[in-house]
DNA sequence: AAATCAAGTGCAATCGTTTGCAGCAATCGT
DNA sequence: ACGATTGCTGCAAACGATTGCACTTGATTT
């Protein structure tokens, strides 16, 4: 007698769905319905009448009979991949409390290290998302028919794919990886270098080009890159050695993301005996928290992580009330978040194209 | 002619169902549903040529209907507080692979800093998951209620309720306590000393108890303790700076997490000057990522999180077939991983109760 | 006083499955 | 040759909601 009627208010024998309040209150089970739903039309005393005794009872309106005859799931899948840079934690963690305020469901899904996003779409796919967001990785073409075919739309966050029409949020990479250019030029860096994460990715390109066209700009061609193969403390630590054992070495180096950034200032100190700032700026890019930890205090551009993701429901929103959204795609500015891992600016500020060392 | 028809194999106007592909077939709907269920009685043939038409249409079953009609959604829940500590990432990693495998489905809900999880769980059970892990917090009893009346069950991972009788999953923290206590004895150190976590957490008064009983133990009962209030860099940082303003000062500290370690480890660093592990041995419980690093190489109690996942995944089947199953709760032990941080073991070992200084 | 209107409610079809039961061949035992 | 068995398949009743339409009732207009 304890498993079985524990916790049920009356020992009605039914289930509790929306005909046991029907039959209850002497409603029609329509009626239940209206009393959950905003918009319909209901006698105001009925609704509360109805609430009140949902709320006794703890009825809910079920979500797969509501999916089921609305063909809405109110569910957005997401699939992340790499949770281990802790960016992706910290964008997970906003995306899920955003949607959650928005009234949606989030389902997780993450890429196993021997598989792709193609492998895992699918899956996603299976719950009947409306949406599905795509964080730190791209989909092929292939795997974004099949989600077009099951109705579900694709959104990228901190990725975008400029052969395919998907939605997309991102930060202006390009634009901070310029600001970090101006910071170590206008800091007296000469020789400068850039750490690239995952080849192909998108932000690893754009941080690249923003960087390298900025340094050409301000007349320091000759930029080096690094390959660090993905973005992890590890590639950081091991493209490190390889920079800095060129000659001359750089004396500044740009990392495609802070965690990057750590994994170099780690080998600039320990494998070489070098000190940070004083024989190199290093600066990173996303402000992770970590970054202001005191034995990183890392120079970073910040991703304006709150405007991506307020972007983000924004872009599901109106596409799910099925307004043409104006803007398929985000690109957001940040700033510049200057710590001790580059130099400080000199006290003549602007210095230019000074040619205090020939490359 | 793109948006409408585009991907639709055949000019056929029905929407893709179990009705459409019974139609084109020529079979019925249950021969197309007993198709996908494993165990039904239905010719091998008949099967293949269901199957194989399903994948050529993209067809599978709506999970919103399965489950509306059999009661199961095979979802689990997960409620999960405190990603910024990269334990918890690590963990959702492994359980969302884990449960994938086992062909469940994960929704996440974080917990919001201004609310508990007390406020989360009503939503988490609106959509009906057969289970909740509530991952790093632990749950009022009338929210259990609330569970259990909706036939959700839930399980505790990395906590545990010694009030309640909720399934849970843990390491063994007391062992890891001790061990960590042996070691710091072992290589010599006296003055012991603990940060904690949230005060009322399991794993911060467990990881207590297993320590200072073994400190005790080994002749050491004046072991000294610094409230860190939660669990995060922060806390380590601020507590370690409290903790070495006492005189004497204590030359090892046990910390109630990784990321407490490390927080604790700068401050001795930048705030007072000292050496690690020369002046004082730090150690933490976890094994997190970055607790290899070599800038922290911290010395650690490794939390088993690859048998803990299995053993979550086990209970999770065994209760879902119904089996009442044996273990209700798992505790579980990791090992010690020696680093950096703390004294390397001296010549002579077990130098047991030594007094080498008045505590 | 009759006609019109608005507000609130109920009816019944629908969403896409699962599954117990019944039906029907083809095979088997005797 | 005939009943029993076996192996597949179909029928139809659920599951728990939403929503267009029709209906009732009382108020308002003419």
């Amino acid at each position: 007698m304890d498993k079985k009627t524990a916790g049920k208010p009356e020992p009605h024998g039914k289930r509790i769905n929306a005909k046991r309040l029907a039959e209850d209150l002497d409603v029609s089970i329509s009626t239940i319905s209206r009393a959950f739903n905003k918009e319909a039309v209901i006698a105001p005393e009925t609704r509360s009448k109805i609430l009140n005794y949902a709320d006794q009872l703890g009825y809910r309106p079920n979500p797969f009979a509501q999916s089921l005859i609305t063909q809405k799931s109110r569910i957005v899948g997401i699939i992340v991949s790499h949770l281990e840079n802790p960016f992706y934690p910290e964008a997970l963690r906003g995306l899920s409390e955003a949607l959650r305020e928005a009234g949606w469901h989030l389902m997780l899904f993450t890429v196993p290290s021997g598989e792709t996003p193609d492998d895992i779409l699918p899956l996603a796919i299976s719950y009947q998302p409306e949406f599905v967001i795509v964080m730190a990785v791209t989909i092929s073409s292939q795997s974004q028919e099949v989600a077009e075919r099951a109705g579900t739309k694709l959104i990228y966050f901190n990725r975008r794919d400029p052969d395919s029409s998907t939605f997309y949020v991102v930060c202006d990479n390009a634009h901070g990886g310029g600001m970090i250019a101006d910071h170590f030029i206008d800091t007296g860096c000469r020789r400068l270098a850039y750490i690239a994460g995952f080849q192909n990715a998108s932000t690893t390109l754009d941080r690249w080009r923003g960087f390298r066209d900025r340094c050409i700009a301000r007349g320091f061609p000759d930029v080096w890159r690094e390959e660090g193969y993905s973005f992890s403390y590890e590639a950081g630590y091991h493209a490190a050695i390889r920079l800095m054992n060129r000659s001359p070495r750089p004396d500044a180096v740009f990392c495609a993301s802070d965690i990057i950034a750590l994994g170099c200032i780690e080998a600039v100190r320990i494998e070489f005996g070098l000190r940070v700032p004083e024989d190199v700026s290093v600066a990173g890019l996303d402000n992770i928290e970590m970054a202001a930890w005191p034995s990183h205090s890392l120079t970073t551009y910040s991703q304006p992580l709150a405007k991506m993701i307020g972007a983000t429901v924004k872009l599901i929103e109106e596409i799910s009330i099925g307004a043409e959204s104006e803007t398929v795609a985000w690109q957001i500015k940040g700033d510049i978040i200057v710590r001790k891992s580059t130099r400080p600016p000199t006290g003549g500020k602007r210095s230019g194209a000074l040619p205090d060392m020939p490359a």
